[in-house]
DNA sequence: CGCCAAACTTGACCCAGATCAAAGAAGCCA
DNA sequence: TGGCTTCTTTGATCTGGGTCAAGTTTGGCG
């Protein structure tokens, strides 16, 4: 992990401040985190972890996107995890890095050396608390992802790609849904995310695109046209259950 | 969760008490769990949680297997962790079930009300490091498990398995890995698992039976008579890398 | 002991998605 | 502006694993 360190910011005014791993502290605690941190930024493609290696950070994602991946000997991949601001990077108490971590876009995190931070989680509860939630989280995540990866179609898969994409971005924006949005993602790396290969992943597009469910204005911007169709393809279940 | 209430162990004699979320805990903490836990016990095949409804209880897997599955509209179902000894089942601040948890042999659960549970974990900082330990060695496990069902083949999901249930069974046997073991599954249950057919499961476990890999004795009971070949058909990362 | 249901095996066939191959876009920098 | 490279689309073909369909083994129980 060789990248720039850049100024910090403060965490008063940091914009995972209410999100992240620090989110339960006070004022006093956050003090003592503003002492550890080191900002560090990373260029689009830029490999954030290389597998294998010793962790001497954990950090989080204060912007863009990073990439979790496995790699299995012969090449084949995986993607296992999509980083977004706010989330997590590491675990105390393991020494190695586990996974491939990959800068998507560019990206800036928010580092604190392993030590401290272990330190700091046995000494600060608020801290502790709100990482189990965000494991907890990512565990709930990887189960419905691993749901997807063994039993659902290209078609759905696919779907459910799209709609998840809709889902977030709605966090962001207001109450409706804004159905303008842009892949995060090359067509290989959403295959990589998939269990696909890119040229399924385009077909699949190109087919949502004929139908009238997806409409592209270039490579990467699209708008749903048809949300109640996408959500249909996508297998899950209906929401009517609740 | 209408299962028999049963006499409670003490804590300081139960069998997991090194290893689930208590493990931690000092003799103070372990008598105000004392206070508040309640043993069940299910039958193999019982339904434990049915997906939707209200989790009034977090649970500890005292003893036996149980299995957390996630069902599409249609049926095609996929097992999203097989729950062992000591694992944890349920999520503080969340009040409904994701899962189903089904008993696949009989078991006993060591189970606590769920808000009574998250004052604890807010109380008792020892909890809560032990439960970030437990969700992220999951995490990791599920990471791993989607690398199998994303990018391995029927022939490497297999053998993965396989090799799995003999690492399990050396931890708790000595050094030397015990190569008799058993099928804790069924064919269709290890199908769900492992996203596949059960006809898929039954033709690759003959085919690694006539090469000589396994030797089964009867339809649950196997040898492992070339651990060798084993690790090399489940294509793993060769274990050089360490 | 013998019946029955559940679990398992094996074969024949088929299809979704992988693989192989060859053209288009779309940036991007000189 | 033109020539790179990288990304994407589309087509043709192949195949691993799914599906359908018999059988066979096993174990539980009256």
């Amino acid at each position: 992990m060789n990248a720039p360190v850049l100024a910090n910011v403060k965490c008063s005014e940091c914009p995972i401040r209410h999100r992240a791993v620090c989110s339960r502290c006070d004022t006093d605690e956050l003090a003592v985190l503003e002492q550890i941190k080191i900002y560090r930024n990373f260029k689009a493609g830029d490999q954030v972890f290389w597998r294998g290696e010793p962790m001497d950070y954990v950090a989080s994602i204060v912007s863009g996107v990073a990439t979790l991946g496995k790699t299995l000997e012969d090449g084949r991949t995986q993607m296992v995890g999509l980083l977004l601001p706010s989330d997590f990077i590491g675990r105390p108490g393991r020494t190695k890095v586990e996974f491939d971590v990959t800068a998507v876009t560019d990206v800036t995190l928010c580092c604190f050396e392993r030590q401290p931070f272990e330190r700091l989680l046995v000494a600060t509860p608020r801290i502790a608390q709100r990482l189990v939630e965000i494991a907890l989280d990512e565990l709930d995540a990887a189960r419905d992802w691993m749901l997807l990866l063994g039993r659902k179609t290209a078609r759905e898969k696919i779907a459910t790609f799209i709609d998840m994409l809709v889902q977030r971005n709605s966090v962001d924006h207001g109450i409706t849904p804004a159905l303008a949005l842009a892949l995060p993602l090359t067509r290989e790396e959403i295959a990589n995310y998939l269990g696909l290969t890119l040229e399924t992943v385009s077909r699949h597009l190109s087919a949502l695109k004929s139908e009238g469910v997806l409409n592209f204005s270039d490579r990467r911007n699209f708008v749903v046209t048809d949300l109640e169709a996408l959500r249909a393809i996508s297998g899950d279940e209906s929401d009517d259950c609740l």
